[in-house]
DNA sequence: AAGACGGGCAACCGCCGCAAT
DNA sequence: GATTGCGGCGGTTGCCCGTCT
């Protein structure tokens, strides 16, 4: 079909935004919302196609945007998303609250793959079978064996090297709100995560605007997914203050999720 | 001191999904 | 059902700045 450009290029701006472009912007969305990005920068005076304004409002000028360097529990919290979702950037930050995607994405990009690639080198110099994480858009179900990808020292209480398949060798990122880990190269897990959705996790794992362990705490319960070479799945739930975990072992992987949904509530009983 | 180089980050581009018509 | 318009997303680019030589 075609589609024409999002803006019409002549006599639009580009490039850096200028203090009283972002006042201007501010001061019509504090006004009137921005109920439609493609009017808005005609009717704030801005010349600047309604994306660019959307940009520079989502990534940069709104409220709540937490600015500053990353913790390393935000860090780390990413990198294990990373496993998880892949490079869906905007499921990762709506994790993070005060962090945009494209932030993630430039700390991603420069910190963390860096950091991931150094560890899985070190890792293959011990012998360890570590896989490259796939960046591909339904890697929800991705799994791989990297852990967390941090240096152990820096984030994990337990070395990599002493990855076994029982609870005690999951990786811990030291308190890290959504500990997911996911193991097995050999699974598709994509076929027994039907219901899990990006709302369900963010719903249970962020509460308002914070992003202090302790929000977390209260509400909810760090799953941490491990899965052994063998047919049977071992997995914990423990919570951020105290370790309630649960073990599963199981060959009958459906109803292994069901009762694990129930068991965070994320399901009804029937 | 100055030029080269590389990293970090803000912003742009193009595609996609969805809702409205 | 086809078309159109919009917002959103992820990939990429290019500028700025710090470091190196």
């Amino acid at each position: 079909m075609g589609r024409a450009p999002c803006c019409e290029k002549m006599g639009l701006k580009k490039g850096p935004w200028t203090a009283e472009e972002d006042q201007l912007l501010i001061a019509f969305i504090r006004q009137h919302g921005h109920g439609n990005w493609r009017a808005l920068p005609k009717q704030a005076g801005l010349l600047r196609c309604g994306k660019s304004c959307r940009l520079r409002w989502t990534n940069y000028l709104r409220p709540d945007i937490k600015r500053g360097n990353f913790s390393k529990e935000e860090e780390g919290t990413i990198i294990n998303l990373h496993e998880m979702l892949g490079n869906r950037w905007s499921a990762i930050a709506a994790r993070l609250p005060g962090r945009t995607d494209n932030e993630i994405k430039n700390v991603w990009h420069t910190h963390l793959k860096k950091r991931l690639k150094n560890y899985q080198s070190t890792s293959n110099t011990k012998g360890q079978t570590v896989t490259e994480p796939k960046c591909d858009s339904n890697a929800s179900s991705e799994s791989n064996t990297m852990n967390s990808g941090f240096e152990s020292s820096e984030y994990a209480s337990v070395s990599p090297q002493d990855s076994s398949s029982e609870l005690s060798s999951v990786t811990d990122l030291t308190g890290l709100p959504n500990n997911v880990v996911i193991k097995d190269e050999s699974m598709d897990t994509s076929e027994t995560f039907p219901q899990i959705d990006e709302s369900f996790w963010s719903e249970k794992l962020s509460t308002g605007n914070s992003t202090t362990q302790s929000d977390f705490a209260g509400s909810a319960e760090e799953l941490q997914f491990q899965f052994p070479l063998s047919s049977s799945m071992t997995a914990s739930i423990g919570s951020m203050e105290h370790v309630n975990e649960y073990n599963f072992n199981i060959d009958d992987d459906m109803e292994f999720w069901y009762n694990l949904l129930i068991k965070v509530g994320g399901l009804p009983e029937l």
